[in-house]
RNA sequence: GCCGAUGUAGCUCAGUUGGCCAGAGCAGCUGAUUUGUAAUCAGCGGGUCGGGGGUUCGAAUCCCUCCAUCGGCUCCA
């Protein structure tokens, strides 16, 4: 007999041999039924993986992720079923569930699936879901593993079976598909009630560029047809909420192809929603002892020598400039960093002075590799929100804690109200990777460590994900349908200090090295704006959006009434404007609720007899008529509300 | 950069066995209408069919090339 513990701290005793499935249906029939994996000990197991000792045994049902992996990568698997059958000879490199489904990557000899194709894909795979075929795990010697895929002819797996050691190899079969596989995987395929194949794109195989280019097919399962249905509605929804979509519908940026790939060129609407943004974060690091300074947007190639940028990037972004003046060359900043530290330089340093905290909307140019580029989230000129703290190794933590307030003070202003933060910490096996003195690093990480935990924050940490120069900490928000997006980072420097040879000058009178912190709550200006987009729909908060309200005159008789209750409004700073074109009201209401501003106020013979204005709220209907003065106090309640 | 797809009016999109002057809706302009909470009516103007080259009696349609966009891969100081 064995003994398996349960999450909720009971016990049971078992015979030897018994099955994670057997458990479940021991415990409940609708257990058995739901439950679709296993965690034994921590590792996931089939639920027909007999369990030969005593250990902990998690049941998992659909909700949690590690049986949303089990399906998935079982779907995956089903899908290659599909695939060797409609496509004989088909090769398979490796087939993963990924966070939301799954992919298989294959080499179809000299033939294309197009997403045409893709429907005949769904449509077997669910033939042979209904099969119900199990899912049959075997143990097999590494030889015998290499002949069956070199009788195949399947030089992909045999690659994946080189690498893998003698003894730890199994292979999974679902009705005639057999595949390299360590699991684990459903009990059978009748479980997979819906298919949807998703796209279909390019991928190297092991994501080396010089190999060979397989086809990857995406897809996503479920156990219900109603979640399938939920899902496609939500990828709707996203789809509806693309900045790039709404960016041109409410006129706030452009792209041209004269003026060159990703390099937005703002509107007036969208000029007038960033400059907002920034006078808001101006006034947020006012606050908080920033300083702030102007640097130009090029360099000379000397500067980025130093800051070794150019030794690393300097081959794949943009070339220098040059002058008429021999030999002489600038480089269009691709960060700010490096004129901050030649501020700091400027003159002598006492411990006394520090921190100091220099602050620069600063628009840097990087060469993103052209495939890359992508709306406003990756694009090749963008304008950081940024800053550099310079600071004694022991204010370290202090600073720290200080920027996190002014993110999460960000984060509840713009109604960002679910967020991690993900610590970057060095990869401990490999520490050559990086520069600066195992105590430094040892100071900094349990710095940003001590000052997430004393602020609260719900932090994951990744090992080996620090950059070369430093431990950082990166904030993960999720909007308004459930999306992550990476928005803000904090980053501790110890190599450009130490490049630029910054200094202070001690209470001994010695000379001390600084500590630097690079940090941009937004990112960039654009990549916030865009994530803002789709977090908001386009409905941003009122006082961040560029129009807050429309006079709309019911015919033209009323403009002149209109004009006095808009100008009324701009005295009180309310962005407001008139609609005084000669159309119906049906039509200027369908347009300007289109337009997401947030008031539309309707104007008429009744209005100008009694000096009101009758209110109407995006999307919410017709709120009745109020006073132009009751009007502007609902409008500066709501706005104080926000960011007091 | 690589693989695949796409590119027709300001926007959304029709238009392939290659064949009269390339279409629609919305937007725009002109006029009528003077409107009470999500599209008033009529008329008019607008297109190098992404650019360039080629095949053909004839190209939006077929081929080559370049550019841009989209989905991925790789990358992301």
């Amino acid at each position: 007999m064995i003994d398996i513990k349960f999450p909720d701290g009971s016990v049971r005793s078992y015979e030897k041999g018994i099955t994670p499935y057997k458990i479940a249906e021991s415990i409940s029939p609708r257990l058995a039924s739901d439950v679709l994996a296993a965690s034994f000990n921590d590792v996931i197991y089939d639920l027909e993986r007999p369990l030969n000792e005593s250990g902990s045994l998690k049941l998992h049902k659909w909700e949690d992720q590690q049986a949303k992996s089990t399906f998935w990568h079982s779907s995956s698997h089903l899908m290659a079923e599909a695939l060797e059958a409609l496509y004989p000879g088909i090769k398979f490199g490796i087939g993963p569930s990924i966070e939301n489904g799954f992919y298989y990557d294959v080499d179809l000899g000299g033939r294309t699936i197009t997403e045409g194709d893709l429907k005949a894909i769904e449509d077997k795979m669910l033939e042979l879901a209904r099969r119900k075929e199990s899912f049959v795990r075997k143990d097999v010697s590494k030889e015998e593993a290499l002949r069956t895929y070199t009788e195949k002819g399947d030089e992909y797996k045999c690659e994946l079976i080189r690498d893998l050691e003698d003894g730890t190899i199994t292979f999974y079969t679902n009705g005639g598909f057999t595949d390299l596989c360590r699991g684990p995987h459903l009990r059978d395929t009748s479980v997979i009630k819906a298919v949807k194949l998703t796209s279909i794109a390019g991928a190297y195989w092991r994501g080396d560029e010089k190999r060979q280019m397989l086809t990857r097919i995406y897809g996503i399962t479920f156990p219900k047809k109603s979640m399938l249905d939920e899902y496609l509605a939500l990828m709707e929804e996203a789809k509806k909420r693309d900045h790039r979509k709404l960016g041109k519908e409410l006129e706030l940026f452009t792209f041209s192809s004269r003026v060159g790939q990703g390099l937005p060129l703002w509107l007036p609407k969208g000029a007038a929603l960033r400059e907002r943004l920034e006078m808001f974060l101006r006034k947020v690091q006012k606050a908080h002892g920033y300083l702030p300074v102007i640097t130009p947007h090029i360099g000379q190639k000397e500067l980025y020598v130093t800051s070794g940028h150019y030794a690393k990037y300097g081959q794949d972004s943009f070339r220098p400039i040059t002058t008429p003046q021999e030999g002489e060359e600038f480089l269009l900043k691709p960060m700010n960093c490096p004129h901050h530290c030649e501020i700091y330089r400027s003159k002598p340093r006492s411990y006394k002075d520090l921190p100091l905290r220099f602050a620069e909307f600063g628009t840097v140019y990087r060469y993103e590799q052209s495939g890359e580029l992508h709306g406003l989230t990756r694009v090749r000129g963008f304008t950081q929100d940024d800053a550099h703290i310079f600071c004694r190794p022991d204010q370290l933590k202090e600073e720290f804690c200080k920027v996190i307030d002014i993110v999460l003070y960000i984060f509840k202003t713009l109604s960002f109200d679910e967020y991690v933060a993900q610590v970057s910490l060095r990869d401990k096996t490999n520490r050559d990777k990086y520069i600066g003195t195992d105590e430094n690093w040892e100071k900094a990480e349990n710095a940003i460590i001590e000052a997430a935990a004393e602020k609260g924050l719900k932090t994951v940490v990744e090992y080996g994900e620090a950059a070369f120069y430093g431990p950082k900490l990166d904030f993960m928000v999720k909007d308004a349908i459930g999306r992550k997006w990476q928005l803000g980072t904090i980053q501790v420097d110890y190599n450009l200090p130490e490049r630029f040879e910054l200094e202070y000058i001690g209470a001994d009178d010695k000379r001390y090295r600084p500590v630097m912190i690079h940090r941009a709550p937004f990112g960039s200006m654009e990549r916030f704006v865009a994530v803002l987009i789709e977090h908001t729909g386009g409905k941003f908060p009122l006082w961040l959006t560029p129009e807050q309200a429309v006079v709309l005159p019911i015919s033209e008789k009323y403009n002149d009434y209109a004009k006095k209750v808009c100008e009324f409004l701009n005295n009180y700073d309310i962005r407001a404007s008139i609609d005084e074109r000669n159309e119906t009201i049906g039509k200027k209401i369908r347009e300007n609720e289109l337009k997401r501003i947030p008031f539309l106020l309707v104007v008429g013979e009744q209005e100008e007899a009694e000096g009101t204005v009758s209110v109407r709220r995006q999307g919410e209907g017709n709120k009745g008529s109020m006073s132009m003065d009751a009007f502007v106090s609902l409008v500066n309640e709501e706005i104080n509300n926000v960011t007091k």
